[in-house]
DNA sequence: TACGATGATTGATC
DNA sequence: GATCAATCATCGTA
């Protein structure tokens, strides 16, 4: 008996079983019924015991012999039943993680994108938002639109490359530890379900690792387009067509250079700019224009002739047609627009 | 590459 | 909400 008990205390070492799980004799008996089943048990256990002592080729010639004794899969199956009963009805509980949330977002934030799923519709829609949040013209909307593309098909390149990787790596990785633990199997009470367990593990343990590259994945999308948003980076000068007209329109309003709202869906419709681009340029040029009015002299002047000509030109028209002509904003004020801001 | 010009943004004010 | 004033970010040029 005392033999018996020290054998089993031997035996937890090998198996994995805490001390209590072995304990119960009796157990072992009542599970599987066995006719002589302490004496049997007790030889297995000596001969398990008695491998660590032995040169590798004797003890292998012992594991053989062993694996092939009658009561080996009885024992075994024993041994796997109290294993899954204490060590994995521990573990299990925790095993059962619910999807994460994090892992979610990330998902469908690269499958919003384009980086993920299928690959032309989604990637071609995202891009087509960010031309549209762009706002540009037609033409220039291309040009981002197919810079954009090109970036982002880069991103989806290296996403789909490395998450390969990871898949391969974790595949590989997975199926070796399968192989070994089966393998060991033969001599620890390893049970398939245990072995199932352990490659969830290894698939959590490789999704995390997925979970990094997602991350920096969504952050190069995020980076990407906020450069396409932005719309300072964005900024493109008035073509010269453009900036002549809100500059007519500027020197011969001189004296009140506040288009109204008409007034500057007409000038945006001529300059093919928005209306608030008229805004933002009537708000900078007459604040420039102000802080430095002898600086802007000289272009006022030439605005100043312009006018005059072509009003020259409407007046002679005019005379001919015996009629008085007056252009439409009166002639070309002085300027007047004090450094104060007032009239 | 430095620097001025210029379009856009932001916060304050009316 | 429109405008001012300051500032940013980019463009164009010497």
């Amino acid at each position: 008996m005392e033999d018996q008990a020290r054998l089993m205390s031997g035996l937890v070492g090998l198996s994995g079983l805490s001390q209590g799980d072995m304990g119960d004799h009796d157990a072992l008996r009542k599970h599987h019924n066995l006719g002589q089943p302490q004496q049997d048990i007790g030889d297995i256990l000596q001969q398990i015991m008695a491998i660590t002592d032995e040169s590798l080729d004797e003890a292998q010639a012992r594991k053989h012999a062993l694996n092939c004794h009658r009561m080996k899969p009885a024992l075994f199956s024993v041994l796997c039943e109290i294993k899954e009963k204490t060590v994995l009805s521990i573990r299990g509980i925790q095993d059962e993680d619910p999807p994460d949330p994090q892992i979610m977002r990330l998902d469908n934030m690269l499958l919003a994108e384009g980086v993920s799923g299928p690959e032309k519709g989604a990637a071609s829609a995202a891009a087509a938002a960010v031309a549209a949040a762009a706002g540009g013209s037609p033409n220039e909307g291309s040009i981002e639109h197919s810079d954009y593309r090109a970036k982002l098909a880069q991103i989806r390149q290296i996403f789909h490359s490395e998450l390969e990787k990871y898949e391969q790596a974790c595949s590989e990785f997975t199926n070796h530890v399968m192989n070994l633990l089966r393998e060991q199997s033969r001599t620890r009470p390893i049970s398939p379900k245990e072995i199932e367990r352990m490659v969830g593990i290894i698939h959590r343990k490789f999704s995390s690792i997925q979970m990094q590259l997602k991350q920096s994945t969504c952050e190069a999308v995020m980076i990407l387009r906020s450069r396409f948003l932005d719309a300072r980076r964005k900024r493109r000068n008035f073509n010269k067509q453009a900036t002549e007209v809100l500059n007519e329109y500027f020197y011969s309003h001189l004296a009140n250079p506040y288009p109204s709202e008409e007034a500057k869906e007409e000038l945006a419709k001529k300059c093919a700019i928005t209306v608030s681009q008229v805004s933002n340029w009537f708000g900078n040029k007459r604040i420039r224009y102000k802080k430095n009015i002898g600086k802007f002299q000289e272009e006022a002047n030439l605005y100043a002739m312009k006018t005059a000509v072509d009003a020259a030109s409407v007046s002679s028209q005019a005379s001919q047609a015996n009629s008085p002509g007056t252009p439409n904003s009166g002639g070309y004020p002085a300027p007047c627009y004090t450094p104060d801001g007032r009239l």
